[in-house]
Order: C-alpha cells, then sequence, then structure tokens
DNA sequence: CGCGGGCCCTGTGAGC
DNA sequence: TGCTCACAGGGCCCGC
C-alpha cells in the first residue's frame, strides 16, 4: 500500500520520464468515485497541457502543467492499490485502467486502480480555500490551494507536517494533548502526513514503543527516538524502492525491495528479528498493527 | 473538536 | 478441485 516512500519513489520516476513533454489527449474511464474533480474539468485542463513537474506531497502525487501560461495541478492519490505507469502504447492497457495521458511522444502515463480507492483531481490557481490557516469547509475540502513558487500546497493533503523535515519541537508538539494511542495519531494525515499503516509499526518498534500507548504520555526522549526512527525507516525505503506487500509498483512496474527489511508489519507469529519473541498482531485504529511484546514498551 | 467505528472496493488465499 | 468468505486499509463520514 503506498506510502511515503511508495509514493515518493513513483513521482520520482514519472517526474524523470515525462517532465517536459507535452499532453495531447486524455482519456478517463467515467468511474465516479476515482473522480474528485468532473472528468470534464480535468480532461480540459490536462490536454494540451505542459508537464512542468511531478513530486510528492504527503501520500499525494502533484503534477504540475501549464496551458495557455496558466498553471494547474493535476493531484493523484494512489489510495491502496492505485498505480501510476508510464508506458509505451503498445503495452496492454491492464484491467481497472482509469485514465490515460497520451504524451507528445506517443508515450502514455496511465492510472490504474483495482480497489479504486485512488482519487484524481485538478486544481487550478485561483480555486477557492486559501484562507491561510483556514480549516477547509465542507464546500471547499477538496479544493487545494494554488502553488506559488516554493510553497506547500495545502487543504487537499490536510495541514499535515512533513515527516522527513519537521523539527524536533514541532514533532513532540503535535502529541501534546492527544489522548489516542501513539499509532493512531502516527497516521492521523493532519498531524504528519505519508506516514501509513507499514511504516507506523516499523517506527514504533524501530523506536521501543507500543502503538497502544498515549501518544501525550510519551516523554520527549521517547519522541525523539519514534521521530529520528521515523526518518530512518522512511529514507531506508525511498533507497530501497519502497515496500511491496501485495501490488505495489514503481512507474516502470518494479517492485520495491524495503517489504524484506520488515522487522513487525505482516511477520505475525514469526520470531522477533532482535530478541525472537513471537511478533503479536493486534487491531488498532482499525487497522491491524504489528509489535514485539519484548521490545516495545 | 477529538476520537472511534463503519464503509467503500476487489483480488487473494485460507479453509472446508 | 472448487467454492465461500475473511481480510487487506486510506480517507471520509457520522455520531457521541
Amino acid at each position: 500500500m503506498p506510502e511515503l516512500p511508495e509514493v515518493e519513489t513513483v513521482a520520482n520516476g514519472v517526474n524523470a520520464r515525462v517532465r517536459g513533454r507535452r499532453i495531447t489527449q486524455v482519456w478517463t474511464s467515467g468511474k465516479p468515485q476515482t473522480f474528485k474533480s468532473p472528468e470534464t474539468e480535468i480532461a480540459a485542463a490536462l490536454t494540451g497541457a505542459k508537464i512542468e513537474s511531478v513530486r510528492r506531497v504527503g501520500k499525494t502525487i502533484v503534477m504540475t502543467v501549464t496551458r495557455d501560461r496558466k498553471p494547474a495541478e493535476f493531484l493523484i492519490h494512489l489510495g491502496m492499490t492505485g498505480r501510476l505507469l508510464v508506458c509505451t502504447p503498445e503495452m496492454p492497457v491492464a484491467a481497472h485502467t482509469h485514465a490515460v495521458l497520451t504524451l507528445d511522444d506517443a508515450r502514455e502515463v496511465r492510472f490504474v486502480d483495482p480497489r479504486r480507492f485512488g482519487r484524481l483531481s485538478i486544481h487550478h490557481a485561483g480555486d477557492e480555500g486559501r484562507a491561510r490557516g483556514s480549516t477547509p469547509t465542507s464546500q471547499n475540502r477538496d479544493v487545494g490551494h494554488p502553488v506559488t513558487s516554493g510553497e506547500r500546497p495545502r487543504g487537499y493533503t490536510g495541514p499535515g507536517k512533513e515527516p522527513l523535515t519537521i523539527s524536533l519541537n514541532d514533532f513532540v508538539a503535535l502529541f501534546r494533548n492527544r489522548k489516542t494511542p501513539i499509532k493512531a495519531a502516527l497516521l492521523n494525515q493532519s498531524l504528519l502526513h505519508g506516514v501509513g499503516n507499514i511504516y507506523a509499526d516499523e517506527a514504533l518498534f524501530r523506536a521501543g514503543i507500543r502503538p497502544t500507548r498515549q501518544a501525550a504520555r510519551l516523554a520527549r526522549d521517547e519522541l525523539k527516538k519514534l521521530r529520528a526512527a521515523l526518518v530512518t525507516v522512511l529514507k531506508q525505503a525511498i533507497k530501497l524502492g519502497g515496500s511491496s506487500v501485495s501490488d505495489y509498483v514503481d512507474a516502470d512496474g518494479v517492485r520495491g525491495f524495503f517489504q524484506l527489511r520488515h522487522k513487525v508489519y505482516q511477520r505475525t507469529g514469526e520470531p522477533c528479528r532482535d530478541c525472537g519473541t513471537p511478533i503479536k498482531k493486534i487491531t488498532l485504529a482499525g487497522r491491524s498493527t504489528h509489535f514485539c511484546p519484548t521490545c516495545q514498551k
């Protein structure tokens, strides 16, 4: 399931392959829940547009395009099983393909998503919802903020902080007064964005912290360890091309390798790699949660 | 507002 | 061997 390292891998791969190309044609599947913006609007904004860059924000892929000198952002959220693939036209179109962007060199960017938890949307400069620091209302919560150069887009990814760059003080402040278990807090995208089930479990193991601990009760020293563990595990996963647990692949359809380094995730009953105690699985915040009862206090 | 729980969606694999 | 069914979970919605 694509989390920060997987989304980063895909975004970088797509960026390297299609940056600077022009989109000549757009096809969409018509499956309503895939599209947060009307398909006609997406097609109109992208057809004839030039791809300026593709990058990751939280778990969202942000494709910045310009058309008639006007910038827009095409947002791709992979959900659980979403893939963003750069293909040549002769490659067979996979089942559950929901969008195809044809490029001026005939290659195609394809969005494939069997489970349809993924979402596509388009955002134009000048879209509303810009009020700084305001909580998005139900009317504009889906509407992203236009991005001026260097500014982090807001609105569609929530106000979450980037786990790779957040300062220790800001990190500690996130969990102050949070009665929820630390694992649930890590998954909350309005606190940190990009962390999902795999890396929450893996970081908590590496920090020696039980996922059930109340966030507010963690000592500063434990949060320091947790932040360091998160950064380490995310960076290592990016280096290895992400975790391919079920069907994650990069922009070329290639699997990642970080699943081989998992210490707890989906290792229920197997011996802890550090102490040999069988890894335990519980349900927390509605998610399967794996930990070592001995190493994690 | 914070938090927990239900739901969406389909491929996979365990079990009978 | 073939079928059924639980399970996987990010994000959103609802209710307390």
